[in-house]
DNA sequence: AAGTGTGAAAAGTTTCACAGCG
DNA sequence: CGCTGTGAAACTTTTCACACTT
């Protein structure tokens, strides 16, 4: 019965442990100890073995944890069971990118609709998805339930459309524009700001 | 004469707030507050003047700080003054997209070139920068200095990749594969894991 | 003997609160 | 008076170290 909320942090290792655990899988291993996860993991043993123990008591001393069970605690504790839908806003460059390649779907994630404001200059960057106009957003969104949304609009729109999204329900955005969003404290907002990413690679390396 | 080692996590702060900057700039603000910055930025008021204070005593007293000159203050910081080359691996979906993607070039980087295992399939993809078999990445790195790279292989090439850019003289990599890379301590790797990030979302929505 | 689970220590990060400057 | 700069407090996360189980 823990209560306790889990920090973020953890919740990013597991995903890591998780496929961690399924190149071992596949490789048939039946188990496997904190220290060769950990490493596998590019984490530090203790770690590993406190973020596990917030799962319950898997591991077996002396042996370590059995990989298929642990795959399974991990999958729920992910609340992976199912597919969740996702819609992506913004089909420019990059979003169409994201669009075509295959990473989300392996992970339990299908993107089941595109949004642009120009469905012809999307519609010619080769996309296989629904792809709807700016207008039908919150009609679809509603409709279908979503609650995760992929957010690859220019800077200057980002505030809008995430009104927009929040307004239709969605709970969770991924954002790739450079924007910081106002969101109500039920939603959640992931950045992911690649220019950032460089920039402060750029910073500790020398020269 | 700071050599202090600026906690990671304020270097990706001091981006955001360069970014802030440069809107007030644009809109004309000579001066800006803690409070103010900081609510733009989505931090606590505080914390932007600890981070803010690595930099130096930039602040006026009652006034706030001087816009234009905190700009170059961060700058310098994120040593941000020339454009710094970067290299691009794997040019597949998502790796051709970053290409086409203008974020890096707007914020001082300059992808010089890309390598494919499969330099037809990668043409095909529209891409205009140098493209190259892998065999030439280790000579043309070397030949032209570059320190950073974009790596966008499939997890099961991402260390060996790796290991010829540590040996080509690499010192960042920007790694979009969902595999952990073993590399020399001097090498710094900033993970961006698409999968995971929408993982870590679906986590904390509830339903 | 090998390896987990966990309290306690250490390290790192954020927030508070206020002295003091302009 | 408004707002910075900063020590001290609070909180979070990581690492250590070892009792204990198979």
């Amino acid at each position: 019965m823990e209560k306790s909320p889990l920090p973020k942090k953890v919740i990013y290792r597991f995903s890591t442990y998780y496929r961690c655990l399924q190149r071992l899988a596949e490789n048939k291993h039946e188990t496997v100890s904190s220290s060769t996860l950990a490493k596998a993991a590019g984490v530090n043993s203790s770690q590993l073995r406190k973020d596990i123990a917030y799962l319950g008591q898997w591991g077996t001393r002396g042996l370590g944890y059995p990989v298929v069970t642990l795959i399974s605690a991990l999958r729920e504790a992910l609340r992976q069971e199912k597919l969740r839908p996702v819609v992506l806003v913004g089909a420019g460059n990059l979003g169409s990118a994201l669009l075509r390649y295959q990473g989300f779907q392996k992970e339990g994630f299908e993107v089941v609709a595109a949004f642009d404001s120009d469905i012809h200059a999307a519609a010619s960057r080769g996309i296989k998805i629904p792809l709807y106009r700016d207008e039908e957003l919150t009609s679809f969104i509603t409709a279908n339930n979503v609650k995760l949304a992929i957010l690859c609009v220019p800077a200057e729109f980002a505030q809008g459309v995430t009104n927009q999204l929040v307004q239709a329900g969605i709970q969770g955005i991924l954002n790739f524009s450079p924007a910081i969003l106002e969101i109500p404290t039920n939603v959640v907002v992931n950045q992911v700001d690649l220019a950032s990413e460089l920039e402060n690679l750029s910073y500790f390396i020398r020269g």
